[in-house]
DNA sequence: AATAATATTGAACGATGTTCAAGGTTCCTG
DNA sequence: CAGGAACCTTGAACATCGTTCAATATTATT
C-alpha cells in the first residue's frame, strides 16, 4: 500500500505545482488538463486519479496562493515603525506588491467560480477568512471602543477598499496605472480613510449624518 | 440592399437581447452560440453574420449595462441634497443598488478576459472612461485646488474603492454580507474617505508622512 | 505464486466556439 | 423584367475542451 500512495502523492504535488506554473504563465484560462498531463508524464486521466476535478485543482493552487500572500502580509505588519496607521498602509502596499508581483495566480483567486450548485470545500475557504486578521490587529489599536463584530467588519471594508483599487489599478482594461503612482494613491488613500473613521469616532458615529 | 440590412440589424439586435438576458439568467459562463440562436431562430453558424465572435457580442452587452449604470448615476447625482460629499455618498450607493439589481451583468463586466493579444476596441473602450465623470464634479467642488489630472486620479481611486467595497460585499465566495449592511458600510466609509482627503488637504499634503 | 485490489491508460463522449462550401435571397443593371 | 453578381443562411464538419470508462498493467495480500 506504500507504493502506490507515494507515488500518487509524488504526482499530486507535481501535478499542482505544474498547475500553479500554468497559470501563472498563460492565466487561468489557459489551464488545461492534456498539457498538465504532458508536463507531469502521465495520461490525460490519469490526471483525475490524484485530483476530482480542475476545479478542485485550482483551489489548491489558490489554497497555495493564498498562504504566500498570508507571509507576504505577516512580514509587512511587523516591519518598520510600529504605529498602527504605518502598518495598515504597510500591509496595504504589500498587498499591491504581491498582487503586482502574482498577477495571474492573484487574479485566478478572484476570477475562477464555481458552477452553480456546486459548493466550495471547507478547507479552501477556511483560508480565505484569515487575510482580514492582518488588518484586525492595528485597527484594534486605533479603535479600542469597537466591539470585535464591528472591528471586522471595518477590516474588511478596509480590505475590500484596497482591494478593489489594486484590482483596478491593474487592470489593463482601464487605463494602465504606472505601478509606483498605484501605490503612492494607495497609501494616500489609506491614510485618508484611517484619518476620516478616527475623526468620525471622535465626533460621535452617525450623529453627524 | 435596405430589406436585407433591415433584417439583419434586427436580428442583431435580438442577439444582443438575447445575450444579456443568458448572461443576466445563467452568468457570463452561461452563454452559449447555440442557445442563442436557437432562440433568435437561425443557424447556430449565422450568428457570425451579426457580430465577429462571442467576444465582441459580450463588449456590445457590456455596452448596454453600463450605459444602464449610467443612467442610475446620474439620476443618483441629482436627487437629493445638493452637498458635494452627499452627492459621492449617493452616486456610491447607486452603484452598490445596480450591480446588487444586475449582478451577473455587472460581473460579466470585469470578468470578461480578451485572450491575449486581442485587443479592446475603442467602442468599448471609451464607455468605461466615462463613469468617473460622475465622480469628477463633486470632487472638483470638494478640492478647488487640485488640477484635472489629480482630480482624475483621486476620482478613480474613490471609484475603485467603492468598487472592491460592493465586489467583495456581493461574493458569495466570502462571507455573504446583507444588503443594508454593506450600504451602511459604503456610506460610511465614503464619507471617511472625503473627511480625510480634506483633513490631508488641509494639512498640506505629503509634508505629514 | 496466485489472486484480489487498485492504478493507469488512451480511446471515446458530449459540449463548445468557429469555419466553410453549398445552396438561397436579394439587389442592381441592361 | 431577366439575369447575373453580391450577399446571406445553413448545417455539417473541425478543433479543442473536460470528463468518463472498459481494458490493461501494476501492486498488495493471502
Amino acid at each position: 500500500m506504500t507504493k502506490a500512495l507515494e507515488r500518487r502523492e509524488k504526482l499530486r504535488a507535481a501535478l499542482i505545482q505544474a498547475a500553479e506554473q500554468m497559470i501563472a504563465e498563460r492565466g487561468l484560462a489557459g489551464l488545461k488538463t492534456r498539457d498538465l498531463a504532458r508536463e507531469i508524464g502521465c495520461a490525460n486521466g490519469a490526471v483525475y486519479n490524484l485530483v476530482a476535478d480542475v476545479d478542485e485543482l485550482i483551489l489548491r493552487v489558490g489554497s497555495r496562493t493564498l498562504l504566500r500572500l498570508d507571509e507576504a502580509l505577516t512580514l509587512a505588519t511587523n516591519a518598520g515603525e510600529s504605529s498602527p496607521r504605518e502598518s495598515l498602509v504597510r500591509i496595504a502596499l504589500a498587498y499591491c506588491d504581491f498582487a503586482a508581483e502574482n498577477l495571474q495566480l492573484w487574479r485566478a483567486l478572484f476570477e475562477h467560480r464555481m458552477e452553480t450548485g456546486k459548493l466550495v470545500p471547507d478547507w479552501s475557504v477556511h483560508d480565505q477568512m484569515q487575510l482580514f486578521r492582518h488588518i484586525y490587529q492595528p485597527l484594534a489599536a486605533l479603535f479600542p471602543e469597537r466591539s470585535p463584530e464591528e472591528l471586522g467588519i471595518t477590516a474588511r471594508s478596509l480590505f475590500s477598499a484596497v482591494h478593489g483599487m489594486v484590482a483596478l489599478g491593474l487592470e489593463q482594461k482601464l487605463v494602465a496605472v504606472p505601478l509606483p503612482a498605484l501605490r503612492k494613491e494607495i497609501a494616500g488613500l489609506v491614510r485618508a480613510m484611517i484619518d476620516g473613521l478616527i475623526a468620525r469616532d471622535v465626533k460621535g458615529a452617525a450623529a453627524a449624518d
